[in-house]
Order: structure tokens, then C-alpha cells, then sequence
DNA sequence: CAATCGTGGTA
DNA sequence: TTACCAAGATT
């Protein structure tokens, strides 16, 4: 993984870069590490310090961060950098305290920068550590109730020194052996040591309180190019779904959505629609389109130069793979 | 504190 | 096709 420090370094004592393990871990929240991989590298080719990143243009940071989610991390993440920058003179805080008192960091990423960056005795309770821990100990609490129990647990194996590399071998083997399917308890270091193994419960382990069943919202989204070959998009409010991003003007997304669209023109149904599921809905968009000229009512005329899909959220990549399909009809 | 907030891979 | 899941934070 590009933000771990090679043996070689380590052997040398050059320390973790404390801004690249930030960066990483922030994108690693809730997030697989094969997804992270490119958006890490892409960043700090971008931004090699966090006082560049602190630079950094809004709109270059959300367009850069399109496509991996959880949009708040990325506002949250410029936040951060422009306080660090600002107030700390481009030095995190070697606390765990400081460090959770910044945007966009709680109490599993503070623990795992105390530890990995600064080699603090903290404690990282992520999914991995949650699920390691519920088998070693055979604990049956369903989680969320299970949190407290698990971190009391956590911090009695921490050790006080090496605790972010002991920490990230509890990360790697939940994520590698001690897997939520099929785990490969034949591999694993831990099982003469695991309660869950012995009684043979280990797969079970940690039990969830059910999950509810998402509704299905409906919305219509409208995809205008004019002659020039501009595109009509808008610039979403910072809070909320998909906040801060760029995205095409649509209508409410809800049961029975009202249509808006932000131009009195003739628009034509594209025939396909756009299907996306988020953390907590469904998602069906009626696409429309229009070639037109007419002054819009909401969103901002962009430059077909200046237009890259790569920097939509996937939800408005899909309207416009749909849209562009239905221009190229004609 | 329960709800909100994305996406792509996988069984 | 559907549901579940992944190195959580914020309100």
C-alpha cells in the first residue's frame, strides 16, 4: 500500500509522513483499499503537502475526489488541511486529543494517526478490529451495543510500543484471514486463542442488529447542450447528499417527484433511465435532454473544454452516459 | 442517538 | 436481482 513506509525506509529511520497517512486513512473510511488506491496517488501527485493541499481551489479538490464517496470527507478534508495549515503552521498535532478536535477526524482515524504516524500506545477500533475481537472472545452482543465491550477488549491487547504497527496487523488480519465471509481460520495466527473457533461460532461473529429494507425514490434529472457546445450543470449545495459536487439540475428525489426544469425549452425523454443505489435509497432518474439556447433558469453554462464526466459524482456520470447516448441518437 | 452520507465488488 | 459489505464522522 503507496502510504505505508517501505522496510527499507523504516530500516533507515525515516519516520511515516503524518500528512500521507492522514490523507490515507481518511479515505480508507469505509472504504475498500482497492478503491482508495488511485484517489491516493492522484492526490499526493496533486498536493504533495498538506499546505498544498490547504491551496488547493474547492472545486479542484471535489472534482478530484468525484467517484469515491462519502462527499463530506472530501469538504471535511480541505477543512482540515487549511486549519493545519493555518493554525499549526503545517504540522498535525502529535495528540490524539488535537488531532479529533479536526475536521473530518473521529475516534477511529485520531487513534490511527497517534499510532501509525506517532507511535502513540492509542487504540483503533475499526470494522476489522470490532470483528477480530467478537471471535477471539466469542462475544455475542450484536453491534452496535457491542462497541464499548469490544473497546475495552481492544485496549487490553494494545501494546505500548508499536501500536499503529500492531494495529495495522490486527487491520490486515481482519481483512485477509479473519474475514466476515468464509474465514480462514486454517491460516490464522490467533486460533488456538480464539473463543469463536473453539465453540465454532467464529463465522456468526459480530452479530448485527437487522438492517430496515431501503424505499425506492424517484427523480428526473435534465441534461441541456446548447450550440456552442456548452453543458447546463449546477454546483450542489455543501451540505446534504452529494454536497458540493457538481451535478445536473433536476427535480426533488422522492416518492411522486415534482418536475423543475431549470429551462423553458423543448425536452425530450432520453428512454433510458438511470438506476443508483445509495446508503439508505434507491434511486430511479427519468433522463431529459435538449439542444437549446434559451438563458437558463438555474445552474451554470460550462464549457465543453472545462467539462470533464470524470468529476460527476457516479450517480450524474450515469445521467450523462445516458444523455450523451441519447445526443449521439441524433 | 438514530439517521444520514457513496460506491463498487461479491455471494 | 438483491443484499451485504469496507481502515467512520457528523448531526
Amino acid at each position: 500500500m503507496p502510504w505505508r513506509v517501505s522496510p527499507q525506509d523504516r530500516k533507515q529511520g525515516i519516520p511515516p509522513d503524518p500528512y500521507r497517512i492522514w490523507l490515507s486513512e481518511v479515505m480508507l473510511q469505509q472504504t475498500t483499499v482497492a478503491a482508495v488506491k488511485a484517489y491516493f496517488e492522484k492526490f499526493t501527485a496533486l498536493w504533495p503537502t498538506v499546505t498544498d493541499l490547504a491551496r488547493a481551489k474547492d472545486a479542484d479538490v471535489m472534482a478530484a475526489w468525484a467517484g469515491l464517496g462519502y462527499y463530506a470527507r472530501a469538504r471535511n478534508l480541505l477543512k482540515c488541511a487549511r486549519v493545519v495549515a493555518d493554525e499549526y503552521g503545517g504540522v498535525f498535532p502529535n495528540d490524539r486529543a488535537s488531532l479529533q478536535a479536526l475536521p473530518g477526524i473521529g475516534p477511529y482515524t485520531s487513534a490511527a494517526i497517534a499510532a501509525i504516524a506517532f507511535d502513540l500506545p492509542e487504540t483503533v477500533l475499526d470494522g476489522n478490529v470490532e470483528r477480530v475481537m467478537a471471535r477471539i472472545h466469542a462475544v455475542e452482543t450484536p453491534l452496535p451495543t457491542a462497541k464499548p465491550e469490544l473497546m475495552a477488549l481492544a485496549q487490553a491487547l494494545t501494546p505500548q510500543n508499536r501500536a499503529g504497527d500492531y494495529a495495522q496487523a490486527v487491520m490486515d488480519l481482519g481483512a485477509t484471514i479473519c474475514t466476515p465471509k468464509n474465514p480462514v481460520c486454517g491460516l490464522c495466527p490467533w486460533r488456538e486463542g480464539c473463543a469463536g473457533y473453539a465453540s465454532g461460532i467464529m463465522v456468526e461473529l459480530p452479530r448485527k442488529l437487522p438492517k430496515k429494507t431501503k424505499p425506492t425514490r424517484r427523480g428526473i434529472a435534465y441534461v441541456l447542450r446548447n450550440s456552442a457546445g456548452e453543458w447546463l450543470l449546477e454546483t450542489r449545495p455543501d451540505s446534504g447528499l452529494l454536497g458540493g459536487m457538481l451535478g445536473w439540475p433536476g427535480s426533488d428525489w422522492s416518492e411522486d417527484p415534482t418536475p423543475a426544469p431549470p429551462a423553458d425549452v423543448d425536452w425530450q425523454a432520453a428512454g433510458m433511465e438511470v438506476r443508483h443505489t445509495f446508503t439508505h435509497f434507491h434511486l430511479i432518474l427519468d433522463v431529459m435532454v435538449s439542444r437549446s439556447d434559451v438563458d437558463p433558469i438555474q445552474g451554470d453554462l460550462v464549457p465543453h473544454h472545462a467539462f470533464r464526466p470524470a468529476d460527476l459524482p457516479t450517480v450524474m456520470r450515469k445521467v450523462y452516459d445516458v444523455a450523451k447516448h441519447r445526443f449521439e441518437q441524433n
